[in-house]
DNA sequence: AATTAGACCAACCGCAGGCGG
DNA sequence: GCCGCCTGCGGTTGGTCTAAT
């Protein structure tokens, strides 16, 4: 697949063309020895002739861990079309939305199908995406702005102290036990994800989730920031001051009667019609009004600290190795720009906000 | 079977920004 | 402030694959 034929040398001797598969070794080796980074000095310490671009390009796009190389799921598909209708042509950006996939794989996909709808005289975006798209945009919202900012306006206005929420939240499957995510079968799973977790409201103080059932959430503590970004794309549920969280996005809830009696299942999915398909919700009866979602927030210890704003899809869907996330939330000490999170920083913060939460173990928190 | 067009994909190029000297 | 180096990003190119003719 090389643009001007295999081991065509470029200038000072630099191999331009196709990898070997002695060449990715050795990039390989280099890079488990050294770490990622320093992109040039791979020629100088290999036998390797291929200059520091090129190795990075190679690494970032074939050979570093964790690479999906399947064809993008129709999950991804639409991850894909409505970030680009939010932001453009931003692919690196986008990328790091969708676990696994990179920024070329990316622009590739949009390339294809754009220039293929082009042809067909087909508008970019598919009729329900460019609604959505234009949603978001007249809500305002803008999943990659700096939430970390939006958040402390939004709790200094609540009188709440600014969130850390430095950690990556995903929303874990919690029913029967289980503590794998559970995702969305259908196309429009997942489509605001990114703001659901980079928009989470701060997480509850010991004395706020001491008033809630189990690991309910108060959204009122959010001073109303979830309340307009968790529940945009669900249109008809838009209402100016929830009493519970309605995510769209969520694989997979359960929730409290009102009167906080029983826990119901919403199977698959936090959608009206995925509850009350299952014959749960008595007829003409809005399950909502009233009741209080709970769900299930795993903290994933990222590589490196990183602002709400650089949270994203990725986290939201991504699977937590095992032994690698926790229950619960958040609510660290707010630390430095991109210092490094060690495992045993990460769980003494985990411990300590568990430590803080009355959480019954109704759904196996504690196990 | 040969040809062609479109899709897909890997890799290159130029540019911009960050950083240290 | 300037310069050089390094890195990352987005645009583009061109080879390969595949289905249609």
């Amino acid at each position: 697949m090389a643009r001007s034929g295999g081991g065509m040398e470029g200038s000072g001797g630099l191999k331009k063309g196709p990898w070997t598969q002695a060449e990715d070794k050795l990039l390989r080796d280099h890079v488990r020895r050294h770490g990622e980074g320093n992109w040039n000095a791979v020629r100088r310490e290999t036998r390797l002739q291929r200059c520091g671009k090129s190795c990075r390009l190679r690494w970032a796009n074939h050979l570093r861990p964790n690479l999906r190389k399947c064809p993008f799921s129709p999950e991804e598909e639409r991850q894909i079309l409505l970030l680009h209708g939010l932001i453009g042509n931003k692919w690196a950006r986008i990328s790091k939305h969708l676990s696994g996939r990179t920024d070329n794989e990316i622009k590739n996909y949009w390339n294809t199908r754009f220039k293929r709808r082009q042809r067909a005289g087909l508008p970019p975006y598919p009729p329900d995406v460019e609604r959505q798209i234009k949603l978001l945009r007249a809500q305002n919202v803008n999943p990659f702005a700096d939430a970390d900012a939006d958040a402390a306006h939004a709790n200094a206005s609540a009188g709440l102290p600014a969130p850390p929420l430095l950690y990556d939240m995903q929303v874990f499957h919690h029913l029967g036990g289980s503590q794998q995510p559970s995702f969305h079968q259908d196309g429009s799973a997942a489509a605001f994800g990114d703001i659901v977790s980079s928009r989470l409201p701060p997480l509850p103080t010991a004395r706020t989730q001491a008033e809630l059932h189990s690991n309910q959430f108060d959204t009122s503590i959010s001073g109303g920031l979830v309340d307009q970004s968790m529940l945009i794309g669900d249109e008809h549920l838009l209402r100016p001051n929830p009493s519970m969280v309605k995510v769209s996005s969520m694989p997979a809830l359960s929730y409290r009667e009102p009167d906080g009696s029983r826990m119901l299942p919403a199977h698959g999915a936090g959608s009206d019609g995925d509850v009350s398909s299952l014959g749960q919700c008595p007829p003409g009866q809005d399950l909502h009004r009233g009741a209080t979602w709970d769900f299930t927030f795993a903290a994933v210890k990222p590589a490196k600290r990183r602002t709400a704003s650089e949270v994203g899809f990725s986290d939201m869907f991504a699977v937590a190795p095992p032994g690698d996330w926790f229950g619960g939330g958040s609510t660290a000490p707010s630390p430095g720009p991109s210092s490094a999170v060690t495992d045993e920083e990460f769980n003494l913060e985990m411990q300590q906000f568990m430590s803080m939460l009355p959480l019954s173990d109704e759904h196996g928190w504690n196990a």
